[in-house]
RNA sequence: GCCCGCGUGGUGAAAUGGUAGACACAUGAGACUUAAAAUCUCCCGAUCGUAAGGUCGUGCCGGUUCAAGUCCGGCCGCGGGCACCA
């Protein structure tokens, strides 16, 4: 064996197993299959350490699960569609197409010398009209099974640009690249229907225990079950049709409580008002102003105007209470109109407070009850006021009771009924943009809304547009809106929409199932693949993606393209943490009037490149080699007296003195998620070609448990390629030993062999790829000093190269090769633990005295309790610290500790 | 405001309630070398001690237990998610 040389044994593999067709997946009824699939990329134009980190995970259960026998389907596609590639046209023109499909070219070509064990057959991009036509297909399908409509939404909408916003692209009230004031727009959208899973999104949850917690709290927030009351007022001087007044409320608990009604701008009785009233006009166009976004609700201040009509209080008609139109009641939760309760709710407060409403109170300290409520609230009948009462003190602060017996209550006396609320909405999918699944309808004069007939799919997306003026070019396209009715065969117009990029990656997962296939799956490769057994992603995507993807799952299944037993697709699911790099940060701080001047002080924080950084030293300037240029590490703060930036172009001899004078003072502050703007981005390229693949796979999956952040450190990268390079020799090492060399640690070794089996095994079951790491130093140092036979020594070198190949296959497969490993390690079997090998013969158990370690005993395993004890109590360490005391109890955890209590 | 998670050496981190700090990084000392790099060896929580060994130590305060990083209660700090949701 030569040198370690990733840069020839890494392509070599890949050759040879892309040429025996290694990870092909194949539907094999005789074995049990494994579906391992990692969040498919964006494909922005280059990969990062985060893609690295996740599709190496990925592999590493992949290729496990191979080795145990599986048969494994590991695909990779492309999340294609999306803004970015139009904006790219915007900007530097040409086409999104071309774009994309350059940046997917190049990001392949990025990926393949990762060694990922993926079935390259299979892959596909969202944007293909293959791909995108079966969506349409399904769309179609969904349209029939009741599960998609229009309505009139309110987007955010750039008056500039032409398009609607989403709410990320919504800076301080102004559209990102218009920077015009963005208006609240009513616009029909399509939408899905995915409320009508509400329930069952949210129960199934319990169901899927191989998910993270704190994903399924976060789905179950974001669902957002509420229960209530649901009631009806009865209104007076309000117009025709509108003598009740509908409010849903889930503290009934506090009806006593009432000291207006609001509704919703968006209510049809406001809408009514609305056309008849200037003021009510004037107002609602108050209302409107602003953005929808987050940060423009928060900041709204909360605004009301009293309509003249006033609702009686359901529990005394005697009661009559203000209808107030209030800017922040929404119409899409509960029924667009709410009591308010000014004593229990803060913001109910604060609007009573600012249009003067009485504040009664419910709930009032014990013993102060009777003064309390004659003094605060409105007269009401003794009688009705009584059922609070019980409620009052400890028992009504915990609240679930009194709510219960509020409905219950009135219930019972015919003011409403209990209901269930949920906060999701609808996921409205309309997008007025190119880039992106056309939405497969026809709008025909006669026939209104109509999709498209099934033959006539794909609907393409025509090749031949521009970006040079702002809006959808779909929209001004001179031919390609022109078509003809597919009922009637009038003359129409297609619906120039398209969809939210997250129904393309709302069932990926199932085409991979049948990714070439006429049909959106294929009944018993679906059946075969699917579920996604493990399946590898950011937490970034806990809530949409993934939600959508449950909801899209049971749509499919709904319109039969995937089987009841799928609705759940993703059957266990890991979220993995970020790869962080430091950051080198330089502060100044200038006045533009005077020094002293605080006020006018101007704070400038700039990034900057490692390879712009050079350390101060009492012997003067240092600088990086190349190599810590390309890993991204430049000093640690102890190795110099402080860090400056300097232009490139500044000689590295210049004198301190000068440096000093036109450097800036640079931090290594902290470390954060690599991205450019903070100029600590590492290159996977860049390593791979310094260091090779399997150094970057294994430095990505050590030290750090996969959910955490791991930070990339240049001089861990190091570490980690001169472990690989000691393995390598180690077993060059072993290669070149005498065929008949003896040793004494024969048994040892094999001990440690299926030590390592086990623990190995077990980090990688349990997703603690760290803790394997750990153990294969462990195994790689004992056999490395080890003293044992020849035949031993390959034996247990193998295994190792066994247990290394999910994390690091190119070096694993030389080894196994070398030391006469039949096939590829690849596909050898997983090794197993003898269990009698993993007891040893004795054991090491410490000794406390009163819980404070004083001496050890070595004991054969199998001794008895009795004995353990009387060898304990001998022991001349234990002897000496009892001192003579009595004992008051001893205790001998077996295999595990002893305690002598007196 | 509501919900959730996390605090362990200089650093990343280990630890079914049972020897805290496995494994690794960095630093330090040494070997080899004319020298450097590479490689190899050793030390590496704090503190007292020449040593043997002792004492303290997992954010803080208390509790349960023979035994607490781990379980319970209360604080403090950091991070994440949701938020006009009635």
């Amino acid at each position: 064996m030569s040198r370690y040389d990733p840069t020839i044994i890494e392509p070599k593999w890949q050759a040879i197993w892309d040429a025996a067709g290694t990870f092909t997946a194949v539907r094999d009824l005789s074995r049990p299959k494994y579906y391992v699939l990692e969040m498919f990329p964006y494909p922005s134009g280059r990969i990062h350490m985060g893609h690295v980190r996740n599709y190496t995970m990925g592999d590493v259960v992949a290729r496990y699960k191979m080795a145990q026998g599986f048969s494994v389907l590991h695909p990779m596609g492309w999340d294609a569609f999306g803004m970015p590639a139009e904006n790219a046209a915007m900007e530097r023109g040409g086409h999104p197409k071309d774009w994309t499909y350059a940046n997917i070219a190049d990001m392949r070509a990025q990926m393949k010398p990762l060694g990922l064990s993926i079935d390259w057959s299979r892959e596909f991009a969202t944007c293909d009209p293959e791909y995108y036509g079966q969506q349409q297909s399904m769309f179609i399908d969904m349209m029939a099974a009741g599960l998609v409509y229009r309505k009139a939404a309110v987007v955010n909408w750039d008056p500039v640009d032409m398009t609607v916003l989403a709410n990320e692209q919504v800076i301080d009230g102004k559209g990102w690249r218009s920077n015009a004031p963005v208006e609240r727009r009513e616009l029909t959208q399509w939408f899905f229907k995915i409320s009508d899973y509400s329930a069952e999104l949210l129960s199934a949850l319990d169901g899927l225990t191989n998910w993270p917690e704190k994903v399924r709290l976060m789905q179950a927030n974001w669902i957002g079950k509420s229960r209530g009351l649901q009631f009806a007022f009865t209104t007076t001087g309000a117009p025709d049709g509108f003598d009740r007044l509908d409010v849903y409320t889930t503290r009934p608990d506090t009806l006593l409580g009432a000291s207006f009604a609001a509704i919703s701008p968006d209510h049809p009785l406001a809408k009514h008002l609305e056309r008849h009233d200037p003021a009510v006009a004037a107002f609602l166009v108050e209302c409107r102003k602003g953005g929808t976004t987050a940060e423009a609700m928060e900041t709204a201040e909360k605004i009301g105007m009293d309509t003249g009509i006033r609702v009686l209080h359901p529990f005394d008609n005697a009661v009559e209470l203000p209808v107030y139109i209030a800017n922040f009641v929404l119409m899409d939760y509960g029924t667009g109109a709410i009591f308010g309760c000014p004593a229990h709710d803060q913001r109910d407060f604060d609007f009573a407070t600012k249009y003067g409403l009485p504040i009664p109170a419910v709930f009032v300290a014990e013993g102060a009850e009777d003064a309390a409520l004659t003094e605060a609230y409105v007269p009401m009948k003794s009688e009705r006021v009584h059922f609070m009462r019980g409620f009052a003190g400890a028992e009504f602060q915990t609240g679930e009771a009194a709510i219960t017996a509020a409905i219950a209550h009135c219930e019972s006396i015919g003011v409403g009924r209990g209901v269930t609320n949920y906060r999701l909405r609808d996921w409205g999918i309309s997008r007025q943009r190119y880039w992106g699944c056309p939405i497969p309808v026809i709008h025909c004069d006669t026939c209104g809304v109509v999709p498209e007939a099934k033959e006539n799919l794909p609907v393409r997306l025509p090749d031949d547009v521009t970006f040079d003026i702002p809006g959808n070019p779909l929209d001004r396209h001179p031919t390609w809106r022109n078509c003809t009715c597919p009922k009637c065969g009038a003359g129409a117009r297609r619906e120039t929409d398209t969809m939210d990029t997250f129904v393309d990656s709302s069932w990926y997962y199932a085409r991979f199932t049948a990714p070439h296939a006429t049909t959106p799956t294929v009944a018993e490769d679906a059946a075969y693949w699917m579920n996604v057994d493990q399946y590898i992603g950011g937490v970034e995507h806990a809530i949409l993606h993934l939600l959508y993807s449950r909801f899209f799952a049971r749509a499919m299944n709904k319109t039969g393209h995937l089987p009841a037993s799928a609705i759940e697709p993703f059957n266990a699911l890991f979220t993995q943490g970020m790869v962080t790099h430091g950051i080198y940060r330089s502060v100044t701080t200038k006045s533009a009037t005077g020094p002293n001047d605080e006020a006018a002080m101007i704070i400038t924080v700039k990034y900057h490149f490692p390879e712009e950084v050079e350390g101060v030293t009492d012997e003067g300037v240092t600088s990086f080699d190349k190599k810590e240029g390309i890993v991204g590490r430049a000093f640690l703060k102890s190795e110099v007296d402080e860090l400056i930036s300097v232009t490139p172009s500044l000689e590295r001899n210049d004198a301190y003195s000068a440096l000093r004078l036109e450097g800036t003072k640079v931090d290594v502050f902290s470390s954060a998620k690599m991205s450019k703007s903070k100029k600590n981005v590492v290159d996977p390229d860049k390593i791979i070609a310094a260091f090779g693949a399997d150094t970057a796979r294994w430095f990505v999956m050590s030290d750090s448990p996969p959910e955490r952040d791991v930070e990339w450190t240049a001089s861990g990268a190091e570490a980690t390629h001169k472990h690989l390079s000691r393995v390598w020799a180690l077993c060059d090492r072993i290669g070149s030993m005498p065929a008949d060399h003896q040793g004494t640690g024969d048994a040892d070794l094999v001990r440690a062999s299926a030590r390592a089996v086990h623990e190995v095994t077990q980090g990688i079951e349990g997703f603690a790829f760290n803790k394997a790491i750990a153990k294969l130093y462990e195994f790689t140092n004992t056999l490395s000093k080890a003293n044992a036979s020849s035949s031993a020594m390959k034996q247990a070198i193998r295994t190792l190269a066994q247990l290394m190949q999910p994390m690091t296959p190119h070096i694993a497969e030389s080894i196994w090769a070398y030391q006469g490993g039949a096939g590829l390690c690849a596909t050898a079997a997983w090794p197993v633990a003898d269990p009698a090998l993993l007891i040893a013969d004795t054991m090491t158990l410490p000794i406390q005295i009163n819980g404070k370690r004083r001496a050890e005993i070595s004991v054969p395993v199998d001794m008895t309790v009795s004995e353990i004890e009387k060898l304990a109590l001998a022991d001349q360490d234990v002897v000496r610290f009892l001192a003579g005391q009595p004992i008051k109890k001893i205790i001998v955890v077996p295999g595990r500790i002893i305690n002598v209590v007196v």
